[in-house]
DNA sequence: ATTAGTTGTGAGTACCCACTCACACAAGGA
DNA sequence: TCCTTGTGTGAGTGGGTACTCACAACTAAT
């Protein structure tokens, strides 16, 4: 029972694309390889011939997700620097903020450092997002530690799922967010 | 074969604390019931009799850690207003923040939101956190919301292990953490 | 048509998990 | 002495989990 054939690397794509989906909400044990299996319409086996094991695709999805938010940014502040370039990079985020799933899943990414494998791929990402925001900057290091302290802020608040909290801090923490 | 008879409510913080430490590494999905009753040297099946079911044991743990929190930067802002009750807060924050635990648990919940009644409680736990610096500080909201978003940062700098990162960003994220 | 390479799976394995329940042991009061 | 109350567990139950492997089916080139 073969329903419809495909390429490796599309079937990679779209088991990315799922498993991006649940582990963002999920995270790295909330959700089985075989449920992202079902969802992308192939075998539990075929995922883990493609990916080798259920922690190298969640690396692969998570640092995905930050080294986006790394390039969005860096693509917005282009030719720009100092508070102009932050400014371009915090429309940047707002942008792809949209998708609330680019904000989970590097806090999933950070909630699994226990492990030494993710630990070392998510500082990695984090120090490209983190220099790339600095060298767009120049050099005022208090800027880009606020700015990037915003970002994890917004991350919580994605998590929390504000937008649809009604309460008074909710409505105090709505109100900051196009934070240019 | 009963090694040492207790009061529930001594089992019930033993099991606390242990499941603290086990969760604020691993998160709600990464560790069983089963270890952390090792650790505290009960059975598993006495866990469940007190505290119902392991959601409800992480929820209590975690919000514990949050309202902690909470209650410091109360402390330390009290007869203070504006800038110097931030000020203070953020002086306790580093206080508190000794204890990595404290930071890895609030951020854990934050990860597991997915669920409802994890993420309610989480919500009314922020709101706390939240609605407490707002009052300390007076009306200044830009302020408060750079607040917590340094405490979220430090929080992911926790989870990253910045402290034994070697590289350049990790060198920077690592200097600004006094935040007065 | 045969071969070779790639895409894909069914059926496991070996173990782990949250949760339950009948029951045991201890201690104080009547 | 019995009885009640509170502390504590052994032995399950029913289902899940990551991961493996032998093998099938399709495709393209020779």
């Amino acid at each position: 029972m073969v329903a419809q054939r495909s390429t490796a690397t599309a079937r990679r794509e779209s088991i990315r694309q799922a498993a991006g989906k649940r582990f963002a909400v999920s995270g790295l044990h909330g959700v089985s390889v075989d449920t992202i299996a079902r969802e992308v319409g192939i075998s539990e086996a075929y995922i883990f011939r493609l990916f080798g094991s259920k922690r190298a695709l969640f690396i692969d999805v998570v640092v995905t997700a930050c080294d986006e938010l790394t390039a969005g940014m860096a693509t917005a502040s282009e030719g720009l620097s100092g508070a102009d370039a932050l400014t371009a990079m915090g429309h940047a985020y707002v942008a792809l903020l949209a998708d609330q799933q680019r904000l989970l899943l590097p806090m999933q990414g950070y909630a699994a450092c226990a492990d030494p494998i993710i630990r070392q791929a998510m500082q990695e990402a984090f120090g490209r997002l983190w220099s790339t925001a600095a060298r767009a900057s120049g050099s005022a290091a208090a800027d880009v530690k606020q700015f990037v302290a915003l970002g994890m802020l917004t991350n919580t608040l994605a998590a929390l799922d504000v937008d649809h909290a009604d309460a008074n801090w909710a409505h105090a923490a709505r109100a900051f967010i196009p934070f240019a």
